[in-house]
DNA sequence: GATGAAATAGCATTTGC
DNA sequence: GCAAATGCTATTTCATC
């Protein structure tokens, strides 16, 4: 936990993360703090890059993307250059959601949102024509558990 | 794409995907709409469901979860009841931040933060314990591509 | 350095068109 | 979908602990 996160911080945090569509006097209600505190607050927890972004979480399903992909990919070469390029390329092409570096028996996990068959083929195509090797797709079926916020609110060293 | 999108509706998705912390006017003025018109807009895109929330993305490090793994998991029966008994274990315990049943080698890949190598150890084994089986884990290393938006200004039938 | 109270400017939201 | 009007909010200023 970065220093300088205090109990209320941490409640202002879980709150936004459930849901930061909320006026700042009702925040300021809720962790009992006057808007003005929490005005503040909020604003150096955004410069600070604790809150990196407040974002529409949006129904892929509902927006024309049905299909979601989880793909593991290992790179054809390994040398700087080519992964940067590689790189490079899964932050241009728009329907790759997600990219990690992992490590494990694969180099990279991705996430892949697509509006239909054809549509994932053409983005793994793309991807395979950039330098992507032994790449295996794992079809997503239900969501179980969707995007839950992190567990600010536990103590660092509760166990 | 659900019926009833038009092109500012998709705009506006885009926008507040991108960042959904600016106000009401801001948001009419970008895609050149009254700013009752575009209350109208964001409100049904809620009422909808096709705006599921709006949150706070953090800095997972920044608030104490440096860890980030990728995990696989076969489970040790199929049957319906342990199957569900499962799905409920997951959507339990807080540090599973995804999960998802796909379809191919493996039956779910789930995504978990944690504080440090113990925490996940105490992690996987309660998963473990529940009925999880084939767990394999990969970690995560770098963040190449972070959660970008889905491309819904892309019009459905594009290439 | 952080908080609270009061004041102002701006916005969300409603009503009527 | 727009324009005007109202009530509320964000945001600043200033004082306090």
């Amino acid at each position: 936990m970065a220093a300088g996160l205090d109990e209320i911080d941490r409640r202002l945090l879980d709150e936004l993360q459930h849901d930061a569509d909320r006026t700042n006097a009702e925040l300021a209600g809720l962790v009992g703090l006057s808007p003005t505190a929490t005005l503040h607050r909020i604003r150096k927890l955004k410069e600070s890059g604790v809150i990196r972004r407040i974002r529409a979480d949006l129904d892929p399903a509902l927006v024309g993307f049905p299909l979601k992909v989880y793909v593991t990919i290992s790179l054809a070469r390994h040398t700087p250059k080519f992964e940067r390029t590689f790189y490079e390329a899964l932050r241009a092409v728009p329907e790759v959601i997600t990219a990690d570096v992992i490590a494990g028996e694969t180099d990279m996990v991705i996430v892949i949102a697509a509006r239909d068959v054809p549509d994932l083929q053409r983005i793994l195509l793309k991807l395979s024509l950039h330098g992507a090797q032994r790449i295996t797709t794992f079809l997503h079926l239900e969501e179980i558990k969707p995007s839950a916020p992190l567990p600010v609110l536990r103590a660092p060293d509760e166990t």
